[in-house]
DNA sequence: CATGAATGAGCTTTCATTCAT
DNA sequence: CATGAATGAAAGCTCATTCAT
């Protein structure tokens, strides 16, 4: 996640708001969800925590942008990852492996991204929903056009394999985020495992 | 583990020890682990904030007890699970399904469970490590088993293929909890395609 | 530093940090460091325990605040009471009159400035300690001014006599303050003799 | 003060009270007041905290008892320190330095014996003040023998001088403790020197 | 567009003490 | 004589948010 190290505001003036985001997802990344409280992103920024409010409407609406984001720089990550590449196998290798180096290297962000509980937080807007689903789709779109290809033959229709492949794609993070797999697994071999374990369900080995 | 709304409290004499335990589970699942402090806890058993540190040292040691409960439902749950199933993939997949089920019918357990990041509660003891292990070793155990009978045949090891299983199966149950797969695919639906899709890895298609 | 009573808060814009600071002066002198809490200077204040940390990072901070202005108001009090006298052995009396009338008058003040041990707050700054050396330093000067006028001869060299004087005379206010001294005793004409002693050790018998 | 290191309990079944006594008072001089709390007094007795009450009426009556037990061991020190030496200045030089000793060894005892404001505490017994009157007594006694003997000549009766060199002792002391004493100049050789100095005073210049 | 001042609610934990047994 | 269970009060501190300017 290509991260703009946060200006120490005022350059030009350009527009606090963006500024507010740099500062709160540097913030997040570096040290976590809980230390994400107004105050300290208005000090971090050099600016009043009153201010941060002319800009979004309370904490969840910040944290919801936050998200948006995130989907978005992933979505970017993945498609660079899968750019270029036209073997399915290769490409959907490539696509999970960009999906778990996401989320191993911006863990905290990662977490609000995907373990929220929306209950838990002011019901946000389908928008974000759709945005996640996007990275979903390009798993999928891959599966789809493999499948298509011969390339690969698995137990369930592309839309609803690409869902479990995520799914599970998302536990190998999340445990490890939660460093809840065992310290004698943990590390780039279980995640090489683990692709390889995801691609032998279409019937495919890589290398 | 369908839970008993809490009760009132006092029943028989029922350890307040016990009460306070399910009292926090149950706030737990409806409003998170953030969310859960000793005073909202208090006020729901019915008693007073300070007698909770008569049944524990403290918030840790009452979550750690948590987990610990957590990890022995899930063990009894799939011990029950796998229990006379001798044809390998079945007993894979009747252990597959019954994690599943565990997690989602369990959020409360669930989450501190395998959601909490150590950093944000007292490191706690090995042997709760020791027992989610014990979780995982079944998966690892029916593997080598079916494996060793020739049922499986998949691209890593028992013991790291036991553990990619379990991640995967974490994934689902993860992203349910926290409601964020596409509602058309989620439910009863979506897991029987992730058992079959990780029995695939495996050379096997269940019925 | 006889004081005026608690106004009950914002007769001028007066800055809230001043009037916090009076109130905590006179809890602290009404019940004691112990029992000087945030919560109660709040309440007596007027404002929200909460305000109270806009203005002053944290109860030591607050603590070193008062401590500091204790020691320049004895600092201003040593220094008029000595001004003008050029006797030295009246100079010391009067030196010695003033600091004894300071602490019995300023008993808020007192008790932080030298009866709280280092070990109960955050070690303050340096400088404070400057502030109250320079009292001490007050006496060293008369004292070494009165040798080499041939005034005095005591058995031990001025920096070292003036610490023990300074000792003597803070036993004096201590006990007092605790009202650990006989009744029959205490009072004005304890104080005299108490002068009187010190100043006997310096072979000077004042009026 | 010979302290008995405090017995594991139950030895014989000696009166839990007189344990009591002497956990509290090892806490207290082990940990400080602040580490007096009658739970922990409970627990390292081996008893409830409930057990307590039935030996003392509150926290302020153990404490009491406490001070008088300190008033009653100085006493002793004090006595033993003077015992023998016939030489009016060397007796007390001698009952100076023990004074001081017994405060510098067992700071929070001594802390508690004179720092204590009365008012913050219920009322304690007059029977208290005379204990600790006694102690006082002593060097007035001293005074007067050697007045007599024609040793002394301090411009204060006995019974005047004697509180005045208690208070100054006190002082001493009391800097201490609260290390507010220039740390160039802390040590025995500042008792030395304070103990020259408040013999000077009575015309003595002791070795 | 921006802020300083203010607040109520909340946090975990410790305390002295009481009451029924 | 002794206890386990329970409690209200209090501690220092941080939070998201608001309001007048």
């Amino acid at each position: 996640m290509p991260d703009a190290p946060p200006a120490r505001r005022a350059e030009t003036d350009a527009s606090l708001r963006r500024v507010i985001l740099d500062h709160a997802r540097h913030l997040l990344v570096a040290h976590g969800y809980d230390a994400l409280s107004m105050r300290k992103i208005a000090s971090s920024v050099g600016c009043s925590a009153t201010s941060i409010y002319l800009h979004f409407e309370n904490k969840d609406a910040l944290t919801h942008t936050l998200i948006s984001e995130g989907m978005d720089t992933l979505f970017a990550a993945l498609a660079a990852a899968g750019e270029g590449i036209d073997a399915p196998a290769e490409r959907l290798a490539a696509l999970c492996r960009a999906y778990v180096r996401f989320g191993l290297e911006n863990p905290e962000y990662y977490e609000v991204m995907f373990q929220l509980h929306p209950e838990r937080m002011a019901r946000y807007p389908a928008e974000d929903y759709r945005r996640a689903r996007r990275n979903v789709e390009l798993f999928g779109e891959t599966l789809a056009a493999g499948e298509a290809a011969g390339a690969f033959s698995g137990p369930n229709p592309p839309e609803v394999a690409s869902a479990v492949l995520w799914t599970s794609l998302h536990g190998l993070v999340s445990l490890h985020l939660a460093r809840r797999v065992d310290v004698r697994l943990a590390g780039d071999e279980l995640v090489e495992a683990a692709v390889r374990q995801a691609l032998a369900a279409f019937g495919v080995s890589p290398p």
